[in-house]
DNA sequence: TCAAAACTTGAACGCAGATTCAAAGCCTCG
DNA sequence: CGAGGCTTTGAATCTGCGTTCAAGTTTTGA
């Protein structure tokens, strides 16, 4: 995946296609989304769409890229904004979970994991958004310790990682409909988790 | 999905091509399998797939009802099969997530997920698995609390409800090879999980 | 201002895969 | 054994999508 060289306007030009995609991706799936959906999703044509992305995959890897990337900053810096640890973790849960089958972001971030099987450059993006969702959880935990608010009962690490974890399959459900659970219930559960873990006093309101 | 009336053996051919879609699904990925592989790995011509199942969106379904049923039922018996509460939690957790990347059945029903997003009767297929695994862990914290093994720290359905999201999360981690994310790793964290709202001494040997 | 470069378009082409179907194979039961 | 129904096949057809490209349009920069 090693960048040509690019002007600006290309660069800006090529995020309109991954938003195009990104849209079209939502509505037909990511392996049925055909170039001509992108296309008209930017509206432009088909041929346009190639023109920028001569190698469909790339547009892909962008598209996972981006998704992911938007994912995480908004989390990140919604919890550097939050004062407290208490409302850092409670920021952090507030944005693990989609926030509907409207969560675009979300949607397709859970239509890309699948990509993770097969494509190695895929599964790096994975990898490496879990990193980052540990390590910020991890930061969270680690503030609240220090200023006495949380007791942990396990180690940072594997906190984080349940966390993350728990909330990544919650958020499977929520997002393929699953009508047994509900996304109240899926934050309070959450909540629950880290309530104990931290032995702290968020609410899951 | 109401079911035509079919003879023995026509049912005993179609869960043949069931099994060979399993197969053609897992190699190419659930929405670029063709109808010539399923053929070939049933080792038939493409019109014979045709022939018994005219709408391959039936085959699909047949399919996910396949997989979630293999995955429950294992998971059903071998709970079953434990003696004590402690063997049967582990029981559970240890079927719980996929054995690995050549797990054929967890990897076909986390292909299938993706489906529940544009059809209601994936959803549901979706959804009867939770809540069927749900009541499973929640038969073991009962059997275990009634026995005085177990000391609840949540209401039954919420742990039960948290250790399938957790598995969930794991397991779709695990699948997308996510390098960060061993096998081991993941179970301890599930065991961990499991020790604290139960607070009995169950190991992820 | 103008020439070259960048970009867009829509029509034309080629191909892969779904679908159809007539012919042939093969059960099975009277 | 043989007639009728069930199953399979492979060839023919249809369809839709990716891809190419020559011809136009817009932008850039000198």
């Amino acid at each position: 995946m090693v960048d040509v060289a690019r002007t600006r306007t290309q660069q800006a030009r090529r995020e309109q296609f991954i938003d195009a995609a990104l849209r079209a991706i939502r509505e037909r799936g990511r392996d049925n989304v055909r170039i001509r959906d992108i296309a008209t999703e930017a509206g432009v044509s088909p041929g346009s769409v190639l023109y920028h992305y001569p190698e469909l995959t790339e547009l892909m890897f962008d598209v996972h890229r981006t998704v992911a990337d938007r994912f995480y900053r908004l989390r990140a810096d919604t919890v550097e904004a939050a004062g407290s640890a208490e409302s850092k973790l409670e920021a952090a849960i507030e944005t693990g979970l989609p926030s509907g089958r409207d969560d675009e972001v979300a949607c397709v971030l859970y239509e890309m994991h699948g990509l993770a099987d097969r494509s190695s450059a895929h599964a790096s993006l994975m990898t490496s958004l879990y990193d980052r969702e540990v390590a910020l959880y991890s930061s969270v935990l680690e503030v609240g310790r220090a200023t006495g608010r949380f007791t942990l009962s396990q180690p940072v690490r594997e906190i984080a990682e349940s966390l993350v974890a728990l909330e990544d399959g919650l958020g499977l459900h929520l997002i393929s409909n699953n009508t047994s659970l509900e996304h109240s219930a899926a934050k309070h559960l959450l909540t629950e988790y880290a309530r104990h873990a931290t032995g702290c006093a968020i609410t899951s309101s």
